[in-house]
Order: structure tokens, then sequence, then C-alpha cells
DNA sequence: AAACTTGTTGAACGATCGTACAACAAGGCG
DNA sequence: CGCCTTGTTGTACGATCGTTCAACAAGTTT
């Protein structure tokens, strides 16, 4: 049977003059960003059982064929949601490292929102690990990963290179201040912090949040100070 | 219809002395083991996709039902393969830290251990990810993850604590070597050793292994040589 | 060789999944 | 007001999910 399918009668309001509409019609850009939230919203709260479409359209308060007339399937929307999130946080991370005056109140100022809510949040991080879980089977994600991740990494090297211009030069040259490889010393702040943010997502409380200001300052204390053997 | 159903006619072989068992009965330890083995060759594969009864039965070479002959239900059998990720993963770390005599070569028999093979593997990493994601949502995994958890970072804490055993004890008394507090140094490397993984899982070839290497000898060798500001 | 234990099979179940699509209706325009 | 566009609804569909369980059979015991 595939022709047209009877359709259950609409309620016959009585009293039309209190009679509201059954829906309010949005733009697309409004309503893709409602289902966005809302993909992000049930990550938080159940994880990645949560990315089901009648999960999320429940969680948006629409029905279960809307998202498929604002996204061609449920991995765009996926990715798309991906998108906002990081774009949230390496706006939010940016904004509060360019409120200080210098390089070292701005990696301060860079540490301390990375380890103070909203993104020091259990819950938040937990939709990060699912988000990279999906990232080897699922093209979109990946392709979100390429354009997005790059600002994070210039938004640390940029924090670094400031940072390292102060000391002394004894290497110069493509990336190279203080004698430290940029890249390199970018990689692995990156790391660091992620690693602890897995910590904080796994066992939330078996640090504080400035221990771990504390342990990102002193690697690039360290890096500051010395020449390191890196290659 | 709840009562007994038909059964398929078996196909008669014609030629007895040929005839093979349909199956071969192993030992529940066994048959657990390899349902172990095949449900984390399916996350390698597939990623959170490839965790369902089927693939994985199929990957086993073995019924549907089989599965919860041998465990109480999915959520199960996949701690139970979380678990025996965890103990390859420590084992094999532990078991290259032993072999080397000093404190300082232990470190970097460990460190060599974490970022070669079978460990520094995009696939293997990605594993790790999808469990981490599952964490906050499964009780089983929880569970597992305190069991072993503390046999990884009592490895770390026992390599740094023999490595800064041999520095100038600046402050000594509970968990501090050097005046490092050995408790934050532990979080660190840990914390340095996760994140470099991820990245390598999210962009492997970023690096090379001895970057990695590297940069975690650099991190140790900060910390051996002054006392912190840690608190 | 018959009885027994139990590891193993595979069909069936109800639930839920992502997607498609015809019908409906909200809001703008003449 | 009627017409039109299009955002929105909700049923239906086929596929797949985790789990159950009666039947089967491999291997051991009697």
């Amino acid at each position: 049977m595939k022709g047209p399918r009877p359709r259950a009668a609409a309620a016959v309001q009585s009293t039309p003059e209190l009679r509201r509409p059954r829906f309010r019609r949005q733009l697309p850009q409004q309503r893709r960003a409602a289902l966005i939230a809302a993909t992000i919203e049930c990550l938080k709260r159940y994880g990645h059982e949560g990315l089901s479409i009648r999960t999320i359209s429940a969680q948006a308060g629409v029905s279960v064929g809307l998202i498929n007339h604002h996204f061609p399937n449920k991995d765009e929307l996926v990715a798309a949601a991906f998108r906002h999130f990081n774009r949230e946080l390496v706006d939010g991370l940016r904004a509060a490292a360019v409120r200080a005056d210098t390089p070292a109140a701005r990696m301060r100022a860079f540490l301390d929102a990375s380890f103070s809510p909203p993104n020091l949040d259990a819950d938040v991080l937990a939709v990060w690990v699912v988000f990279w879980g999906l990232y080897r089977h699922s093209r979109p994600i990946q392709r979100v990963q390429r354009d997005t991740y790059t600002g994070y990494v210039r938004l640390v090297r940029g924090l670094l290179a400031d940072l390292l211009s102060g000391a002394d030069d004894g290497g110069k040259g493509r990336g190279r201040r203080g004698g430290v490889n940029l890249r390199l010393a970018a990689i692995g702040l990156t790391a660091l912090l992620d690693g602890l943010w897995l910590e904080w997502c796994l066992e939330p409380g078996k640090f504080r949040p400035r221990e771990a200001v504390a342990l990102c300052e002193s690697w690039v204390d360290a890096l500051c100070r010395r020449a390191t053997a890196w290659n």
C-alpha cells in the first residue's frame, strides 16, 4: 500500500476566538539553530544514545519529520552541532584571552577560561568525547574537525608565540622562539589541556581547577626558561 | 503466539563419514575470551556502530543467541571488553618498563611503549575514545574504569617516584619527592599521555612518535630539575 | 549405546531506528 | 477573502536493534 494514507481527524475547536496556532513557523536559520541546541542538550543528558531523531525532535519540541526538512540527514545535523560546539569554545577562549594586556596575562586568562564553567563541566566534556568517538567513521565530522581545529591550534600557538618572544632568542627563524620548537610546544600544551579535560570528564574532582591551571602554567614556564632538547 | 515454534529441517548429509560437527563446544572461559576479542575487533573496524549483537556475533563466527548465554546483556560484554583492553595496556606498559634497570630507563621504556605499536594505532586509540564516551551513562563501564584506572595511575606514579627520588630532596614527606607534588605530577603526565594519544587519534602524523616521547621526557626533566610552584 | 549435561543455534518478539512523503496549516500577498 | 508559498506535522515503512527461548547437538558419563 503506497497510496495516500488516511489522516487522523483534527480536533475541532469549539471557540475559534481562543484557538491558538498549533505551531509557529520559523526562519530556517532559527530552526536550525534550535535543532542544533537540542542535539547538544540530548548529548549532554543521554550521551551517544541521545543522538536519535526522536529524542532530539522531542527535546526541540518539534515533530520527527522536521529534522529532515532542515538537514539532509542525521549525520549532517550532528556535524553541524559539532561545528557549533567547536565555535563556541574557540570564540569563548579567544574572547577571554584578548581581554588581558600582557602575553602572560593572556595565557593566564586562556587557561582560567579553559578550566572553569561552562567549559569545565563533566557533561560538556563528555559531549566532546562522544564527538571524538564519531570522528573516525563519519566524513562530516572529519570535515568539521579539519575546518575548526586549525582555529584552536592557531589560538594556542599565538598565545605561546607572544609569550616566548619575550624570552632570550637562542634559536631564531622558522617557528622557533627562545630556542623552543613552537609547533611542538603547541602540540604539547594542547595535549595537556585535552588530557586534563579527559581526566576531569572521567573523574571530576580528582584535581582542582586551579591545580590544572598551575600544571599548564608550569609547562609554559618550563618552555620559557630554557631551550629544550627537542630536535 | 507464544507456544513452541516450528524449526527449519536440518540439511541431511548423504555421506555420514564426511559429516563434520556443525559447531564446536568450547569452555565458557574460552568462548567469553573470543567474544571479547570480537567486540574489540568490531570497535576497531566500525567504531560505536560496531557494538551490535549481530555484528559482534558475526565477527566471532557464532549465532546471535550465544552472547546472552555467556553474558547477561550487551553492556556487560562491552564492559568486559573494556576491562580486557585496560588490562592489556597496563600489563604491556608495565612489562616494558620493568625490563629496564635504572629509573630513567624505565621511564624511557614506558614512554617508548606508549608511543609505538600496538598502542599508538589510530584504530586502537579510537576504541579508547568510544569506551570513554560510554563512561558517563554506563554503570558497568564506570565500575571497570574505577577498578583498572588505579593500576595505571599507580604505574605512572611509581615510575615518577623512582625517578624523582634521585633528585635533591627539597620537600620530603607524604607524596613529595624533590619538592614536587607527586600526585599532581602523575596527573599531569597522565594528561599529557592521554592528550597526545587523542591528538594522534584525530590527526595521526601531526607529530612523530619520538617527538611525543621527547615532549613527555622534557616534562619529566622539568619536574626533576626544579621544585615547581605547585601548592 | 542410551542417558545426560550443557554449549549452541536461529527464529521470533516487540521496540526503536532513520527516512519518506502526503496532508495540513501559518503567514504573507494579491 | 482566496491564493500561494513553504515550514510543519505525523503516519507509514523497512531495517535493525537487544533479548528470549524451544529445539538441537556435541561431548561426556553411565
